[in-house]
DNA sequence: AAAGTACCTGTAATTTCCTACAATGTTCAA
DNA sequence: TTGAACATTGTAGGAAATTACAGGTACTTT
């Protein structure tokens, strides 16, 4: 093993250790920008990948990144046909830009966004996925001009990222957005998700099928919801009931 | 950083290399065998874990893990109220057997599932919760009587753990089960997870509200579903359709 | 003490869903 | 070519959901 890729792999070790003494975004930021550069990467952003009706712009954690890029990126919605965030979405698996694919039949937009990042000096970058808890998925995505890739080296990178990301969620999102659901209205809508009616639910719980059918009603004005399907897919989606 | 310590850095990069020379799943038990005989572990599992209606035995993917122990676990469910797993299931974080709380009153077979495998020499181990694509979540759980961790050694065991299961899921399950509905059964269940009633659906597909209730109707039956709402969330969670 | 929130219940009208029975045309593989 | 699976549509009746209007209890916060 040679010296350069022996200090690499230490480096991420001590990075992780250094990543607990850290306390706020910033001091995450200018140490991830010191060991990522030993790997030949000047920008970065970590970043949770938006559903349909979320804006990237309110996932990002941390980013060094070209901020007229960033503001283009956000601003023109490039996250939806971004190759980059898509592969990111179908494998767990770190990449090199490169060898993100975009069909320029299914998705037109998707050579001008990586031919965009080109022009701002990010012609060459890795992406590792990330993902989390009950499916949130979120990645680290980085680039420099010249990379040192190698099979010790990427992993290495992997393991960064990982604990990178877990320590910036734990200081910047400590308190998950409340459940704005009441107890009861989580109760009816896990119960039909399991494919009970109104009426089950009532007897499973004690209380009138008038009750019930209540409880959904609130729940669904509360996840701006049509029907009880729609508030079951919703809540499924962001999380708040578990089945 | 101590002799001992490094040696157990490269371990894990050098075990993440070896990864992609083996090509069975036995190879794989043997190479975690001798490595995570370093960290002090003599047991160890690769397991998905299970939906509610899912069994534990049939997404394991590789174990080194005495016998008689396993048929006890498996025939009588103790993966429902294992606190080890279901800690699992809340944490990205890998802990030890010990951190994984249980309250006699809302689980009073935890304890002695503890218990239970210590009997079978498994007083401490280590879990490693891993976070798949779409959700899917799994963990290698370790034992060993002797367990050698420490802040260097956790994040490489980490790291080990996740290069392993993935070697494990592609060697074992190269092919994912065929999703059992048809293109116009997830399409209208889609809509139904978007809000849609059978008329609306039809509207949007051209087709009438009929079609759309026998479409409905058959992805209830395929999917073991009471009703719409029971059949979207069943999607959702099989990841048979996406929102 | 007053206000707010969650929880519970009722009636009634309307809409939507679900199932059973039946049928036609298409596509694809054996 | 000949099933098998799929997509489509119909009728009809019962089950379930949705909404609107109304009201009561319990608990917490102000």
């Amino acid at each position: 093993m040679s010296g350069r890729s022996l200090d690499q792999s230490t480096e991420a070790f001590d990075f992780i250790q250094e990543l607990d003494r850290l306390a706020t975004s910033d001091e995450i930021v200018d140490a991830m920008e010191r060991s990522f550069a030993r790997f030949g990467f000047e920008n970065f952003i970590v970043t949770g990948l938006p559903h349909p009706d979320q804006r990237i712009e309110t996932l990002v954690l941390l980013k060094k990144w070209p901020l007229d890029w960033y503001r283009r990126y956000t601003h023109n919605g490039y996250d939806r046909h971004d190759p980059v965030i898509r592969l990111c979405r179908q494998t767990v698996q770190p990449f090199e830009w490169d060898e993100a694919p975009y069909n320029p039949e299914t998705n037109p937009k998707g050579a001008a966004i990586m031919h965009g990042a080109a022009e701002f000096g990010m012609k060459q970058g890795y992406c590792l996925p990330i993902h989390g808890l009950n499916g949130f998925e979120a990645c680290l995505s980085m680039s420099g001009p010249q990379l040192d890739l190698t099979p010790q080296t990427k992993p290495a990178l992997h393991l960064m990222a990982i604990y990178a990301f877990e320590r910036a969620r734990q200081i910047l999102a400590p308190s998950p957005q409340p459940n704005p659901l009441t107890a009861r209205e989580k109760e009816t809508l896990r119960w039909a998700a399991l494919g009970k009616s109104a009426a089950d639910t009532g007897e499973i719980l004690g209380v009138t099928e008038r009750t019930i059918t209540a409880h959904i009603g609130s729940a669904c004005q509360k996840l701006s919801a049509a029907n009880k399907t729609h508030a079951v897919a919703r809540a499924l989606q962001h999380r708040l009931i578990e089945i």
